[in-house]
DNA sequence: CAGTGTAAGCTTATGGCGTAAGCCTAGACG
DNA sequence: CGTCTAGGCTTACGCCATAAGCTTACACTG
């Protein structure tokens, strides 16, 4: 046969990972999986990655690259929403991903991606301290709110007739008045509720708070 | 042999099963495992629960229902900062639940959790619309802000000594000046630094901007 | 009390998983 | 031409969830 084989790499084999991921979700992705794709066999891979929680590390990181910078010379407020969008916007895309952070060594995309947003506030003239909370509590709700948008999705996929034949019974309506208005609000949105975005919303009050706590400190 | 077996139950699976959790995280939860610990073969697990997932859910609505009700005849903010306060310990201490919610099927814990909380807009006046905005606002930054903290301390057990050396090495610093500044708050908080409670910060700078939605609503 | 139905155990087996250990072979280089 | 070695491959181990079918012991009926 003339063709010499393609040669593997870490960056095929976390090309690769990562399409099952996007396909499949976290636990589409296997050391086989990811050979059989790559007409390999599973043990051939830990040539060029260290073992699965090294895969998963990359491609978590890949995604953290993604995440577009802020166009500089805008305001800080402007900085860290722009951050704030792209970030949802690539989890959105990535659904998987928001369910990895938890014990996952940052790479490179990662420092970039803090380092960035960090930028923003220390830049903005924010002290130390504050930044450090700034960006907690940022980064929390970037996290936090995807993932709610999320799980959500990964509910009404599946059981939508379900969920809804629950909550349009009586009794769970007399049981749960207020979870039963709002999940009928999800299934049946009304005119101008998705005028709405709440995440933006959400997003608006952390940073009007933050800017009032950056004036407070600049006495 | 005098002694009948004590009979398994639901419920007794399911506690296994959350201290197996509380004790080695999410992954330290198998069917083999809670068997072996109630004296019994996997198998037998499934005359009680329907499968893994069953269990999984059963165990993240209990630690719902350990979310304290909002103490009644206060105003809005504070008994939303209450259920904010309780929820954030009570998965500060089932550490592994946070992980878990992408694509959980919500029990009766649940439910009652997301009624109060929901009850709490409305019965402040709330129109339908703001409710539905304020409660995945509030939820999504309860879960996030939990979920970051969870994720630090991951990492922070094992390799202390690896990222802080990471982080005082020169080139990363010039390469990620304000993570790397970020991190050594984390290793070495200044005096003050964690008196200020972050997690009460952004919940307050949430609070505040919906009451202002709140008092435009109501004109 | 004998007989029977059934709930709740048990056994066995299948197919998937990560990965340790060791083998084999094609191309690179002396 | 001979040797080295990187990068594949094979095998094997011990986990995992769970399908299918067997067995035991109690509860109730006649």
């Amino acid at each position: 046969m003339a063709q010499t084989r393609t040669p593997l790499t870490r960056e095929r084999v976390l090309r690769t990972a990562l399409t099952l991921a996007d396909e499949g979700g976290a636990e589409a992705v296997s050391m086989r999986k990811i050979a059989d794709e790559l007409g390999v066999k599973a043990m051939s891979l830990y040539n060029h990655v260290a073992n699965k929680d090294d895969v998963l590390d990359g491609i978590v990181d890949s995604t953290y690259a993604e995440i577009a910078a802020p166009t500089p010379g805008t305001d800080w407020q402007a900085q860290v929403r722009e951050i704030a969008i792209s970030a949802h916007d690539v989890f959105l895309r990535h659904h998987w991903a928001p369910g990895l952070q938890m014990g996952v060594k940052p790479g490179p995309g990662r420092l970039r991606y803090g380092d960035r947003l960090l930028g923003c506030f220390r830049e903005a003239g924010f002290s130390k301290q504050l930044t450090y909370h700034a960006y907690h509590i940022i980064e929390s709700y970037i996290l936090g709110y995807t993932s709610m948008v999320l799980a959500y999705r990964a509910v009404d996929m599946d059981q939508f007739e379900d969920v809804l034949a629950r909550f349009t019974r009586g009794d769970f309506a007399k049981e749960y008045p207020y979870f039963t208005e709002h999940a009928l609000q999800h299934m049946e949105p009304e005119p101008g509720q998705e005028d709405v975005n709440a995440y933006e919303l959400g997003l608006d009050m952390i940073l009007e708070g933050l800017e009032g706590e950056r004036r407070a400190e600049a006495t």
